[in-house]
DNA sequence: TTATGTTATCGTAATATTGCAATATAACAA
DNA sequence: TTGTTATATTGCAATATTACGATAACATAA
């Protein structure tokens, strides 16, 4: 990515822009649609799914987890993931302040 | 990033891994909450309010404008962004699926 | 025309991401 | 112990991102 200047940016900014990157990919969006639909599931399950090979699973799963958009418990020999809604709720409500008058500033935009 | 296999994704997948990864980055955050503060702007304005370049703007400008996440208008020699939101309310319906029972899958997981 | 202001593009260096084979680690069973 | 299963880590090639100086492209003014 090169240099990226994030201490010129606020911790809140960061953390917004940290969790919109590990969603931006469609491997881990998947992966989150996945864990939505069956609630739970390991890192095998997803090897199963998903076209991608187990070290590249489990790096996308490192990702997510790196942004707390998932918890991992360990279970025996498996570990098993599941989503960590309140990162979610965080990022919802940062997209909630765009709501502003809807009939304003819908179709176009001037400095006027 | 090397090889993305987007192919083997959703073109629904894709989109929405496509608008948080342009969301990825603290400049553009900062440019969008600017923009949802002074309603519509220009990227001089961004220039003077952001600690980086102007072509580095206009670059992450392209990014968010690629992504339908802003517009811009000409306006004789310069050119007006504003806030996309119906691309804002399709990442946000993408987050309402993560709304499920609410006393359910909050603090742990398990696959019994 | 020339000059000025505004934005986009080009070129490039530094760095990050993606994907996977190979390998390591860990839990458990036999 | 050895073997099996499940996951993580390492190392690497291919590619993408970030940032910015230089410059191009454009509208407008003088």
């Amino acid at each position: 990515m090169g240099i990226s200047k994030t201490a010129y940016f606020s911790d809140r900014q960061n953390k917004i822009a940290n969790i919109a990157k590990a969603l931006g990919h469609p491997a881990r969006i998947a992966i989150m649609e996945h864990l939505i639909k069956v609630d739970a599931c390991i890192c095998g399950d997803l090897v199963d799914e998903l076209p991608l090979a187990q070290p590249t699973i489990s790096q996308h799963l490192k990702e997510l987890k790196q942004a707390n958009l998932i918890k991992g418990n360990i279970e025996g020999s498996s570990v098993c993931y599941c989503i960590h809604k309140d990162t979610l709720v965080f990022l919802k409500e940062f997209l909630n302040q765009f709501n502003g008058d809807p009939k304003q500033n819908i179709f176009s935009c001037s400095k006027s």
